[in-house]
DNA sequence: GACATCTCAGACGCTTTGTCTGACACTGAC
DNA sequence: GTCAGTGTCAGACAAAGCGTCTGAGATGTC
C-alpha cells in the first residue's frame, strides 16, 4: 500500500504555528515562543520536531547563517485542506461532498457568514453527475 | 487537562463498518466478514479491537448467550461529527464555521447537492455575532 | 584560548496498535 | 459422562510514533 502521509503532531503544530506567525524564525526563537522558559533540553526537542516536520515535507531550512531559519512550507489552510480529505478518505470513501453537507446542517452561522457561504457555492463549479 | 478521547483506528472503523452493515454479529461474524480465511488467531484479533472500541464507547455486546453479540453505539455520522470537531478544535480554535467555509470553496457540486445545501444552510439557525 | 551557542546523532521511556498464545468455560453430540 | 468444537479472557509481544534529553563536535565571539 502506498505509505500514508502522517499526520502533524500536536507539538509539532506548534512549532508550525510560530513559524506561520514569525517567519524565519530560528530553534531559540521558536523555543522561548513555546516554552514558559529557555533551556537546552527544550531547544534540542524543538530541533527534533523540526526535523521531523523537514521529513514530512512542511518545514524548510535556511542553512547559510551559523543558526539555521526555518520556515512552513505549508499554509494552516493547506493542513486544513489536508485533515479534511483524511477524514474523507477515511469515512466518505474520499469523497468531500457528505461533508460539506454534514457541517452545513450542524453550523450555525451568523448572517454574514451564510451571505459568504452562498456566494462561494454559486462560484464553484458545477460538476456533472456521471464524471 | 482533559484527557482527549482516543480516535478510532483503522482496523476498529474495519469492525464498525461491519457491525454498521450487520448489527448484532458475532465475532466469528465479523472475523469472517473482515480477513480472507478464519484463523483463531485472527478471531483474537478481532476480540481485542472489539473490547478496545467498548472502552471507547463505540461498542457494546449483548452477552447472554454463548457468543457475544456486538452493535455499534456510534453512528458514522457521528464519528464524522468527532473527526471534523477534532480538526477545529485543532486548526481553527474550535469552530466549525472555518472548516464550513473552507469545504464550500473547494468542492465541486452538482446542481442538486448544491440545491440540497442551500436549503440546508436556510434551515440553520442564525447566530448572533456577539453570542 | 575560553566560552557560548549551534547542529547532529542517537538513546530513553512511554504509549498505541495490531497480532498472537495459552488457560479456562460452555455447549451439544455421542 | 466424555470430548471435540467453540467461546471468552488475560496477557505477552514487536513495531512504530512521540516527546524528551544527553553528549560530541563544529562554529562563532570576546
Amino acid at each position: 500500500m502506498t505509505d500514508k502521509p502522517r499526520d502533524v503532531t500536536d507539538s509539532e503544530l506548534d512549532v508550525l504555528e510560530v513559524l506561520w506567525e514569525q517567519p524565519d524564525a530560528t530553534i531559540r526563537e521558536i523555543t522561548e515562543a513555546i516554552y514558559e522558559e529557555y533551556s537546552p533540553s527544550a531547544h534540542a526537542t524543538v530541533q527534533k520536531l523540526l526535523e521531523r516536520l523537514e521529513a514530512k515535507g512542511c518545514v524548510s531550512r535556511d542553512r547559510s547563517g551559523f543558526a539555521h531559519r526555518f520556515r512552513a512550507d505549508i499554509a494552516r489552510d493547506e493542513l486544513i485542506d489536508r485533515q479534511l480529505a483524511a477524514v474523507a478518505e477515511k469515512l466518505c470513501d474520499g469523497s468531500l461532498t457528505p461533508l460539506l453537507l454534514h457541517l452545513a446542517g450542524r453550523t450555525n452561522l451568523t448572517a454574514a457568514e451564510r451571505k459568504q457561504l452562498r456566494k462561494l457555492i454559486d462560484s464553484t463549479k458545477t460538476r456533472r453527475r456521471a464524471d
